[in-house]
DNA sequence: CTTGTAGTATTACATCTGTCGTTCTCCCGG
DNA sequence: CCGGGAGAACGACAGATGTAATACTACAAG
């Protein structure tokens, strides 16, 4: 049993946004995430290496130095963090019933008939992974 | 256009503890609050105290005063929170994508077939009621 | 060796949250 | 009329987050 996923990585939208950098480069300069950052959010290049910083002592991304910038590496995949936040909400709302959210998904919110369809053949095909 | 929803409710754990409460019994004194939120957490009275304040001041829910003691009662119900919070994580990790968040759970979450037998009933059910 | 500069480290501050301790108030029983 | 209590009001404090100014450092150019 090596792993021992905290499952608690609740990353705030901004967290997110900085991770989803990550995420997408594989690794990336303080720089490069600012720059990655500016179009829709002007943070100025220290919030950013502060972000990133304190992302780092929670244990959620790595750097190394590479002449005199840092490089900023994910230590979580996405879909780690995915599985967890989508977990806790689970949790919070639906007490962990994955249906319950489903159904939440399938009535009270606006999901299109396009979509349903779409959902109705991935089910299908789950189903079939499962059998298969 | 009376109806502004915030649609940015979105709760802590501990907030959705306090709110579970009310909703359940409809209205409830601190003491009440503070009583059904014993099992489990240990928090004190004031605690309970300020939590609710705090909420009433973000609008979330309001208080009466009845005799020496406050009544607090929700504004926003259940499903409006999900709502909003399910539309929150949706758009974090999924930018929206409704489809993309039931795909995750039908993968990468741990779903048993029988859950993946009744969503997909849920489904058919809603593709009949949007058709019929 | 000096200096500019890019880039990190440090410090700061406001807000939100979790968590109370303390104080204030007002009604009930003497 | 007075002292106890049951609550509410107020104030506190630590940790996380958003946001950044300022300080420091080390390399590159002269």
């Amino acid at each position: 049993m090596t792993a021992e996923q905290h499952t608690h990585q609740d990353l705030t939208e901004l967290q997110l946004a900085l991770m989803e950098v990550l995420w997408q480069k594989g690794e990336a300069t303080v720089a490069e995430v600012h720059e990655a950052l500016l179009e829709g959010r002007g943070l100025a290049m220290t919030t950013v290496a502060t972000l990133l910083s304190r992302l780092e002592k929670r244990g959620i991304v790595v750097h190394r130095s590479e002449g005199r910038q840092y490089v900023y590496e994910p230590l979580v995949s996405r879909d780690v963090v995915c599985d967890s936040m989508v977990s806790a909400l689970t949790d919070r709302l639906f007490s962990g019933d994955v249906t319950a959210l489903m159904s939440h998904l399938l009535t009270a919110s606006a999901i299109s008939p396009g979509d349903l369809a779409r959902v109705r053949r991935m089910i299908e095909q789950s189903t079939e992974t499962r059998h298969g």
